[in-house]
This record gives C-alpha cells, structure tokens and sequence, in this order.
DNA sequence: GTCGTGACAGTAG
DNA sequence: ACTACTGCCACGA
C-alpha cells in the first residue's frame, strides 16, 4: 500500500524545500505542502517553528501574502534587503508579499 | 494511545 | 475587511 511519507521525512522535506527558495522569492505555507505531496499547511509552520531556525523563515509567507506570524518585523527587514517585491496597504500600517511575482514554484 | 496546541489554507456568512 | 468552521500534520504531556 503506497503510505504517505512518515514522520521523519516530512520535516527533512519541508526544510530541503524552504532552503531552496531563491532570494527574492516566497512560497505559501501551502505550496511548501504541495510541494512535498501533502495539505499540511500547518504541518508546515510547525515544523518551522521547531526546525525553522535553520532554514529561510521569512520566505514562507501565509497564502493572503502576509509575512509569518509574530515575526512580520522580522521578515520585513530581510525582504528589504533581498529586495523582494511587497505591497503596503493604503494606511501603511501593514504590508504584503507581492506573491504575483514573488510565488516561486519549483 | 488519546488530547490539546500551533510560525496555516480554504470556504462560507 | 472580519470572524467561524473544517481539514491536515507533528510534537508534548
């Protein structure tokens, strides 16, 4: 019977996939799923939140385009430094990912 | 072995 | 724009 991938695979591949997001790019908690043949969105950010010390962070991004939870003044540093292309809201108040150009699908 | 929690996604109102 | 519900996976107690 074809069984999903196990425990152990899936963190090694959320972290091989989120260490092969270019500079300037983003992927969505749910692309990084897909990418490993899974919907475990939140799957994902857990693994993150565990492992994510090691791997790119700031270039997961959730699907609205909003940078990852507590830690968007974080990621707004680095976007800026990677010049990764971001819309702000009319307010100014908050920004987004332009995933329009910034998705990167492998 | 079960329950609760969490760096989420998608749909509905 | 918002909240509420559901589905998915892994970890800790």
């Amino acid at each position: 019977m074809a069984a999903p991938a196990p425990n152990e695979d899936f963190v090694s591949r959320v972290l091989e996939v989120v260490e092969s997001i270019p500079e300037g790019k983003v992927m969505s908690y749910g692309d990084v799923a897909a990418a490993i043949g899974s919907r475990a969105a939140r799957g994902v950010g857990q693994v993150m939140a565990y492992y994510g010390s090691d791997v790119p962070w700031w270039r997961v991004v959730r699907a609205s385009g909003h940078p990852v939870r507590d830690h968007e003044a974080r990621a707004l540093e680095y976007y800026r430094a990677e010049s990764t292309p971001m819309l702000w809201s009319r307010t100014g108040d908050v920004f987004r990912v332009d995933l329009k150009q910034a998705r990167w699908t492998p």
